[in-house]
DNA sequence: CACTAGACCGACCGGTCGGTCTAGTGTGGT
DNA sequence: ACCACACTAGACCGACCGGTCGGTCTAGTG
């Protein structure tokens, strides 16, 4: 009874996992099934539509993750950089934790997705959909409505090169530096009264 | 004479170029080969240390590449802002003209270069040389000294997350939405009389 | 107890991977 | 004329790739 559906769910989180460390190409399914301890053909009976339905499906699992996530730290906060420390703090454990190899779950496989259009479209669903959150909290912390979609973009891909460049360098610098310019551009479009 | 050193570089610019649009994991060394019409012998050839020593070379050819253009933009730019603007217009032009498939030529590699440490070195050295660069100009353009590492490193992550998002949603308004953005940041940061 | 549906299994497929090896070929030095 | 050598060339290798296949096992049903 365990096993009902857990071993698709096993078989997800192993290839997510992989795919964000590793990316897509250079993740292997035998490397999946090996980690998962699942045999070769299980995986096509619950991923018919083999590799590449791991992968959206994972992009969009790790699209999920992140944006509850979000969700949760911008509830809890009473001001942008409060949300903001919190997310650099999360990321900045996993970056330590995983000795640099655990990044933003869809990056990877992002700038891999070229060439396979659906991959490219989980992606870009699941960028879209913190971006939606991330104008819409700016919203309620009285940011001027004009500035909100620039600035959750700006927010997002800071982050998103933060992360980059702190795999890259195995430190997490790069990730403090931007999330303290992140605060002095946020804060300062932020109205006085509200902050 | 045309062909002394010509399949060698020849071989390094196929690879460079699709390694930056698909990938490490994800190219072939046999499409590399087919792109630039050489047998692999040749290959083994030149580069005796293999598709790794291919990979480094690249990312280095491609830091070289980007370092030379940053070094002319900022020497013919007046003020921070204008160097800002030439750069975004070059690769909103490269994104636009590859049907995004060209974004920065380090960033795909870094990414899957977890597992291959001269791989990552390659990428991080890369990076710091275009930090260095960003913050001497900054010092030029008399930003408080405090803030050119933080400065520099938050320009570059913007971009490369916004070149990332470009590349994903397949247009360019991520990529002007954070430049927009920068400018707010950067002209903040310079003395209002130099500005 | 016969039957069925679906989860699960792993041998096997053609193709491609990165890499090696040997056989030319053209050219410059002597 | 000769050789040495940098270079070109592609046949070839074992390993591994993603994917398919026929089949077993088990829980549920009439």
């Amino acid at each position: 009874m365990t096993d009902e559906k857990d071993t698709r769910r096993r078989i997800l989180a192993t290839a997510a996992d992989l795919f964000r460390r590793q990316g897509y190409s250079g993740t292997g399914l035998s490397q999946v099934l090996a980690a998962a301890q699942v045999p070769k053909g299980t995986l096509y009976h619950h991923f018919p539509g083999g590799k590449e339905q791991l992968g959206v499906e994972a992009v969009r699992a790790g699209g999920a993750e992140i944006r509850a996530l979000l969700e949760s730290l911008i509830a809890g906060a009473g001001r942008p950089g409060d949300a903001l420390d919190g997310t650099v703090r999360l990321f900045r454990a996993a970056l330590e934790s995983s000795d640099y190899t655990e990044g933003c779950p869809v990056a990877t496989v992002a700038l891999e997705s070229a060439g396979c259009d659906p991959l490219r479209a989980a992606c870009d669903e699941a960028y879209r959909s913190w971006t939606d959150l991330i104008a819409t909290a700016l919203g309620r912390w009285e940011v001027p409505a004009d500035r909100h979609d620039d600035l959750a973009t700006t927010i997002l891909a800071t982050l998103e090169g933060a992360l980059l460049l702190a795999r890259v360098r195995r430190d997490t610098a790069p990730l403090d530096a931007a999330a303290r310019q992140l605060r002095v551009l946020v804060d300062a479009a932020v109205p006085a009264g509200a902050r």
